[in-house]
RNA sequence: CGGGGCGUAGCGCAGUCUGGUAGCGCGACUGGUUUGGGACCAGUAGGUCGCGAGUUCGAAUCUCGCUGCCCCGACCA
């Protein structure tokens, strides 16, 4: 390819819009451009490096068993409403009306479309277990899509289902999508990709991982130890608690301390020694009365599953008052606790002699011990639902826990019949009985996958692409191009690696030096070669690899197409799936 | 959905407060000089100033409405 015919131009100034390092080089670079929120068109380059990605995909899917396949974008509307996703989820499933008024849906995931497909498929238990993917554009829209490829609204998505007559063997398959999942991300360049616990969420099912490339700019906060990595939504910390013997309560007067930060430096003693009363409002409008140690953050998530509430706010003051709670100065003592409903952290029921509020203006109490002090505990749910912090203790190994943040390129689910079930997907098996089939899901997103690449893998200039998904492999610089011996040099080394399979862009624009090294340094292919008159004088070509900086050495012309292919090669085999 | 910011040439921006002929840099095109980390000279093309009303002799600039885009939050497979 000839860098002077290559669509997309690559630009000296970033986007205003640009602030994490993928979009601003992809962007940059010419992989990618914006055509409205959360919407990219793909060019050449980018387009490259996609397919490249998605042929690693397919192999690693294709030799854990997977057929490939393809299902519509546009789905109709009715199909989920057998799952009940279709009243379940919310905006984010963008849905219109065809010429005949029915309705239908973008695909933003293929559950129920692959259903569909089983339950006329699948009918017997000697078809299974199988697994089958598709690599196609999925449409999400996104609240706020963000930092270019990362988040957007339409997006290709590697998307398998496996199917299985019982939880041993998705339990086994499951493992192997692990495995595979893990060659993957290695195999495309990923330095740190962790595969971690994580809240199942919209898509359902039990046991869940997320794959998570390290990055700044992730969206995700993950915790991670040696021996435990855990999304921050089910992180758990093996916290201290102070045990002591009961003192009796006492109230003490605390003018204006509303907050545990003022309450604790009113009395003199640290927050991690009082309680906080949090409140919310679930679904239903009733009262959530929430108590946690006072240095501990309550986690939303955590509450929302602990108490099967997919939506909470804040109470209002008036809904606090209805149970006998006063607002800054609450707690458990002298409310009525069969009006709301009660979650309190183990942080708050096992710690000793805490101070809490007096449920009356200006004043706590000293010496709160919620096994002797809250009588009617039945209707109490004490549960973790604490916001994992930086340097808590690790719940394997305790030692401190590390902070992380992530984007997550991978999931993968146990669904089990979540969905074979009310979408009647059945099987015969050998006993001649009608079973639901066991479902679990799986998917990648390449954008974001390569996107993710990108923050791994870039200097101050441009992407160092991984050979494995290097839109070129090798770049060749013509300096003095209109030199009739740099252009033959070139075109000579171009088409000899051309000719063994090599990927190579030949800049043959015969721009200045500096011009032509910027652009190569954004293009970022791993393998450089300039020649000049200079080189040419003395028979020799000046060769680096885009991961050395500025660093670069003489080689001879003569072997040089030969060097070439064996370090491609080389390179490759590294990332290799074997 | 809440808070903040921004829409002026392909890209990055000034001009808006204080109304008076549409500007700069980069990029593109032509010619010439150059050629090892984003060269130089001369010339050329390119803009309904996001859209619509209003005020005014006159609006990129003031007023009202709409819309698009970004950031933070909520939400998120």
């Amino acid at each position: 390819m000839k860098l002077s015919q290559l669509i997309g131009q690559r630009l000296k100034e970033a986007p205003r819009d640009a602030t994490t390092a993928s979009h601003i080089f992809l962007v940059r670079g010419g992989y990618c451009r914006q055509v409205s929120t959360g919407l990219f068109s793909i060019l050449p380059l980018g387009e490259r490096v996609i397919r490249r990605i998605e042929g690693i995909i397919r192999e690693e899917m294709d030799r854990i068993g997977g057929q490939e396949i393809k299902m519509p974008v546009v789905l109709p509307a009715d199909l989920w409403a057998e799952s009940g996703r279709l009243e379940t989820v919310g905006a984010e499933l963008l849905r219109f009306r065809d010429r005949n008024d029915k309705l239908m849906l973008l695909g933003m995931t293929h559950e129920e479309a692959v259903v569909q497909i089983a339950r006329t498929e699948l009918t017997s238990y000697k078809q299974l277990p199988c697994m089958m993917y598709q690599i196609q554009t999925k449409y999400r829209d996104e609240a706020r899509p963000r930092a270019g490829l990362i988040r957007v609204r339409e997006f290709t998505m590697k998307d398998a289902y496996s199917f299985h007559t019982s939880q041993a063997s998705l339990e086994e398959h499951y493992q192997r999508e692990y495995e595979a999942y893990t060659r993957i991300f290695r195999r495309l360049g990923m330095r740190r990709c962790l595969a971690i616990l994580s809240d199942s969420g919209m898509i359902g099912g039990k046991v869940s991982h997320e794959f998570m490339a390290i990055a700044d700019c992730g969206e995700d906060t993950i915790f991670v130890s040696s021996k435990y990595q855990a999304n921050r939504e089910v992180a758990t910390s093996r916290l201290e608690y102070v045990r002591e013997e009961p003192l009796p309560l006492e109230e003490v007067e605390t003018p204006d301390c509303r907050t545990i930060d003022e309450l604790a430096a009113f009395l003199g003693v640290p927050a991690s020694r009082t309680c906080k009363a949090v409140f919310y409002k679930d679904g239903e409008g009733k009262l959530v009365f929430v108590n946690i140690r006072g240095d501990l953050e309550v986690n939303e998530a955590k509450l929302k599953k602990a108490l099967r509430c997919p939506e909470l706010s804040f109470a209002d003051d008036e809904l606090i008052a209805s149970i006998g709670a006063v607002p800054g100065f609450a707690s458990l003592l002298n409310v009525d606790l069969s009006r709301c409903r009660v979650v309190v952290d183990p942080s708050a029921a096992e710690s000793s002699n805490l101070v809490v509020g007096a449920n009356r203006v200006g004043w706590h109490v000293r010496n709160f011990n919620y096994g002797r002090d809250v009588r009617d505990a039945s209707s109490v749910l004490v549960t973790d639902i604490a916001t994992v912090r930086e340097g808590d203790p690790c719940p394997v190994t305790g030692e401190p826990l590390q902070m992380l943040k992530g984007i997550e390129v991978g999931n993968i689910f146990q669904l089990g019949v979540k969905y074979s079930e009310p979408m009647k997907c059945t099987y015969l098996d050998a006993d001649g009985k009608s079973k639901p089939i066991i479902m679990g899901c799986y998917g990648i997103g390449v954008g974001r996958a390569m996107a993710a690449v990108v923050e791994q893998n870039h200097d101050d200039y441009g992407p160092i692409w991984p050979m494995s998904i290097a839109p070129f492999q090798v770049h060749i610089v013509g300096l003095n191009h209109n030199q009739p011996a740099v252009r033959e040099a070139c075109a000579k080394l171009h088409d000899e690696l051309v000719a063994q399979g090599i990927d190579v862009l030949y800049d043959d624009r015969g721009e200045k030096a500096g011009f032509a090294f910027a652009d190569a340094d954004l293009i970022g292919a791993p393998l450089r070669v300039v020649i000049s008159p200079k080189t040419l004088a003395e028979s020799q070509c000046e060769f680096k690899r885009r991961d050395w900086g500025k660093r670069s050495e003489m080689r001879p012309l003569a072997g040089i197409a030969d060097f070439l292919v064996s370090s491609v090669r080389e390179e490759l085999a590294t990332y290799s799936g074997d």
